[in-house]
DNA sequence: GTGGTCTAGACCACG
DNA sequence: GTGGTCTAGACCACT
């Protein structure tokens, strides 16, 4: 099961940020169609949020038809696993690298902490997801 | 000068949009020390918007010792930006690390590629600037 | 929880004054880590002045890191304030400490004695504060 | 001749900076009866801000009949001495104090440094004021 | 209910 | 003209 994060004082509402990571992980093929996603009151537990909010999130994917809930059954992925191609992938994640380097320049964050940074944080993501520490095998 | 646009339906808000926009305009040397800002009545004319909305970005912008108010004067790009911590830097660019990190996770970039991104991103900065490639030897 | 009183008049803006007052406060232990403020609205109301007025306040403490304010829940006095370096400590307190010297100058009292109010009036604070004396050996 | 300071941010505006420090000056026997105040032009070149500000202040003073403005002559000081007792120095120094010590306590800073910091400003000012290093005998 | 943002005015202080 | 403060509303987002 993925893993999420989520951060409260962000400028993105915290359901908007569920719904996005829950496209990434439809968009990074993380989640394909058919996989299940936990309840959105287990949802809610684990990142110490609303329900509510969490509900909204997947009524907006399911708005958008990414997902399906099912009553008694649970919540799935629909949508096509769409692999994206190598640079469709960079595309998508390209806004997020500009400004994070621009924001470094202007703290002063030299190139070097900042792919320190990167590595660090990356490290302690991993763990956080579950322990695979190399290439991971994902399978359905 | 700058040319400042405005997006009123973003998730960022207003205020945070013009933040951006005026460290970005920093951070590529768009913007030096000295250099003058619209006040904040003529921005807000300019982007349609009130004037009390530019102003607490300017404040915000204040805060972080980017930019000088002066009293009848009007707003300047600060000189000698104030000198904080390692750790504060650090602390203040984490969110974007973070988020970046999940993003690309979820999307499916490995931490080369990204990495590779983020110094192929600085470069493209770099030269934009001006074409400095170390430490650059400033003079007045 | 805290009286709070505000003098339309006076030469400092009404939200520094609430800002000073809800400083003070902490400094006192009047408010300790965890209390909750009362909303922005609600002390408005008290205080027979707009809600945008406190909210400015508590932004500013805000920045701070003073106070942390949660979408939904309040705002809440924080547990452990963001640490700051020496010398921007100093640098934060200096204004005060200029102005006071300058005061004293001014007024005719000696270097000496200014110390003496100086020690005197930290004491006071200490017992005020419930009797620590020293270090002390903080217990949750 | 008195020398004197001015803080362009400070929430009192600067003409009443003024006004206060020339009552300081009164009140602690800096400044007596018949005692010629710098030119409002002199002064303003010397503070570095517009010649009205410190008119501003002067006609303030005039009001409360603290000086008196003479054409063609200059400003001179009319009011009485008033020697103050040490106590009522004390009292009117107070507040300043307190805050300081509050601010102090807040930004963590130590009783210690802050006796540091006050010796080290109060030396700063002596050198500014003129270079009298011990206790000045001042004569009119 | 909470905080978060925005508007369209107002008046003061400084130059 | 500039910035600094304040008001009295409004709507949105989250719990």
């Amino acid at each position: 099961m993925l893993s999420f994060r989520v951060i409260p004082g962000d400028p993105l509402p915290i359901y908007r940020q569920i719904v996005r990571q829950i496209e990434d992980g439809i968009a990074g093929g993380k989640l394909g169609p058919g996989d299940r996603l936990p309840s959105h009151r287990e949802l809610a537990a684990v990142l110490v949020i609303a329900p509510l909010t969490v509900k909204k999130a997947y009524d907006e994917l399911s708005r958008r038809g990414a997902i399906r809930m099912v009553q008694g059954q649970g919540t799935f992925v629909v949508d096509r696993p769409t692999p994206l191609s190598e640079n469709e992938k960079m595309e998508r994640i390209r806004p997020t690298v500009r400004r994070l380097v621009s924001e470094a320049y202007l703290t002063g964050v030299g190139l070097k902490q900042l792919v320190a940074a990167l590595r660090h944080e990356h490290q302690a993501m991993r763990k956080e997801r579950g322990g695979a520490t190399g290439k991971e095998k994902k399978k359905k």
